[in-house]
DNA sequence: GTTCAAAATGTAAAAGCTTAGATTTTCGTC
DNA sequence: GACGAAAATCTAAGCTTTTACATTTTGAAC
């Protein structure tokens, strides 16, 4: 490439047929003879002419791109999320265009509409997003699909982790192999993931410890709040049987704070965690865990907004839930090894208005 | 936003001016009345009007967005790279469009080609782009910045980590703490990092254990080829003192082989790595490595390409290197909680031609 | 109340592409 | 060789914005 850009006029000129004709060939339309395409592929190849992207966009109103907006890039649960999504979108033709880091609802809103007229369809993982958000900042018939949000709308698909299900299954688990008295650690208040977690947690053990009072300590997904907790941890009287952290990064802050103090893991107290971030099996003990399949998240997620993508489409809006399985290391003194709770995925039907 | 898209037209037409007042008052170019702002303000609220970034973009030719193209989205290395590039891009209001997962030399020409257009410039990491490749691919203006690669050349900058020091300084601790044994698991020998990597330990083994061989195992940078590694040593008579791994998920195989064996690290082996991943910290024992400040590597790639996008800016193409530092835990038997060698970035001038 | 420069505003071209609709070519028939 | 339908090709409008240039308005000076 040594010259300035071609475009379509230079191939139609060099060629010696109308701009018409070259559209037609390079887009596969037919109607076009075949000698008339050899002569345009081959000027068009010669020339490395590239279609201009602003140009069809503006015309077409298609940009063959998605936006994913994110609370932050930070960490494996979004960097296997993106991953899930990039790889899907790959296979649907599609660009993604990422725009994370913004931790308010103005910022939030910048970034929608920042990505107004740059992308067909959003990807949206916020806590500042409701449904009123949305209908305020984003056209009308802007495709989007929301991840882990509380939303309820006949407008906006959801794709949720069954986060519900996984503390059950967990805290189950842990009563179960004798331990009855959990303390559980828990995340942020405003993430909708957070607060599903400690409600299945307390719902599972009303269920299968009932009369057992659970201990909750506050954390914020961070390994700093995790060994905070921890430590607090160590402190009680009597101290729990085994500790359930909301999510991994929280229970190696937990793990730390149990080895500083000499304590026994699984031995002396058990530990388990949520996410399965890679960390977690290279723990010593490993981690107990359950097992969100983040990547997969994100590559149903693009497929869902794939279909929403073509108009004909119109399969209702409907919240999706992504089953999690327990991953039972040695971190909290099981049978280690097993698998539990095939995952699936459910799908309820459309709640009715919002 | 009920109905569709405002344009500016509707703009104009609402508040009673023309188009171009509407665009002077939009873009702050003045000489506009403040109270023909204020209507135009207003309307514009009032419509959601959103400037098209399609229309835009075809007559100013800037997109204000900058492409990543990436071999792979796995692994924490470019999670943390993204997240370095993604941070700096917003600060310079830039938008990213990431393109990954091409692992050929024609993927990553497509996935640059389809990114000509869409994009005022593009940071590339991949083993399959050379000078050559770029010249043919790439529109002549486009703004290039080469990440980890060999590429010497006049017209792209490059930014490279210095794995070369990275390992000396490693190497040089292991044999100052006695470990003149040392055996090198090695990076797939397509990947620069991989090599520099190998010829730093070839070179400091030179220097520091004149005389001494030094072992090398093949391995492909996976978790796996470092338990393989681990398992092949396990064998060897004499059994090396050290081991180092050219990245961190080899030493993790490496640690997990020797531990299987019953072997204790630091005790009977030492073992160090190369990354500094977030894993290696909450490893048993703690993993000796380099740190490589991954997320500012990205953040320095951006700048540098936000440099390069003023046409004003005649900064010739040079090769950066990003220095990095070795920490040592526990994993290598010296005295833990020092690092070494205060990281530095250095400047090469533009070499000639090439 | 003119005059004139400066300020404000308006008009229209341009950017590169797709596509509806107009026009021309092709080719089998008679 | 004239006819007409089908196929191929072309013309030109239109997408939305920015911006150079033209025009109008403003307001101070006389």
């Amino acid at each position: 490439m040594t010259t300035k850009n071609a475009t379509i006029k230079d191939v139609a000129r060099e060629a010696k047929v109308s701009v018409a004709s070259v559209s037609r060939v390079l887009n596969g339309l037919g109607g076009v003879t075949p000698a008339t395409q050899k002569i345009v592929r081959e000027v068009a190849t010669r020339l490395h002419y590239v279609p201009d992207n602003a140009a069809r966009s503006l015309i077409t109103g298609r940009t063959h791109t998605i936006g994913a907006v994110l609370p932050d890039l930070y960490g494996e649960f979004f960097s296997e999320l993106i991953r899930g999504i990039d790889l899907a979108a790959r296979v649907h033709g599609l660009h993604l265009l990422v725009s994370s880091s913004h931790d308010g609802a103005e910022a939030a809103a910048a970034a929608v509409c920042a990505m107004r007229g740059r992308v067909d369809g959003m990807l949206i993982l916020s806590e500042y997003v409701d449904a009123a958000f949305l209908e305020h900042n984003l056209p009308d018939k802007l495709p989007v699909v929301l991840l882990d949000s509380p939303v309820k709308s006949a407008r906006y698909p959801v794709l949720n982790i069954d986060n519900r299900a996984g503390a059950i299954a967990m805290v189950r688990h842990l009563v179960e192999a004798g331990h009855q008295q959990v303390a559980f650690i828990s995340g942020p208040k405003t993430s909708f993931n957070a607060q599903q977690r400690e409600k299945g947690c307390r719902a599972a053990m009303a269920k299968h410890a009932p009369g057992v009072p659970l201990t909750v300590l506050d954390g914020n997904f961070s390994e700093e709040s995790g060994y905070r907790a921890g430590q607090e941890l160590l402190g009680r009287k009597p101290r729990p049987q085994a500790v359930f952290a909301a999510n991994d990064m929280m229970a190696i802050g937990c793990l730390r704070a149990f080895k500083e103090a000499g304590l026994n893991v699984p031995g002396d107290i058990a530990l388990a965690g949520f996410d399965d971030i890679l960390i977690s099996r290279y723990l010593t003990p490993p981690l107990s865990t359950v097992q969100v399949r983040i990547a997969d998240l994100g590559r149903i997620a693009l497929e869902r907004l794939a279909g929403l993508l073509n108009p004909a489409d119109k399969t209702p809006a409907s919240v999706e839930t992504l089953g999690c399985d327990i991953v039972i290391r040695e971190s909290c003194g099981g049978k280690a090894g097993a698998t539990v709770a095939p995952s699936k995925l459910r799908k309820s039907p459309r709640p009715l208005r919002t």
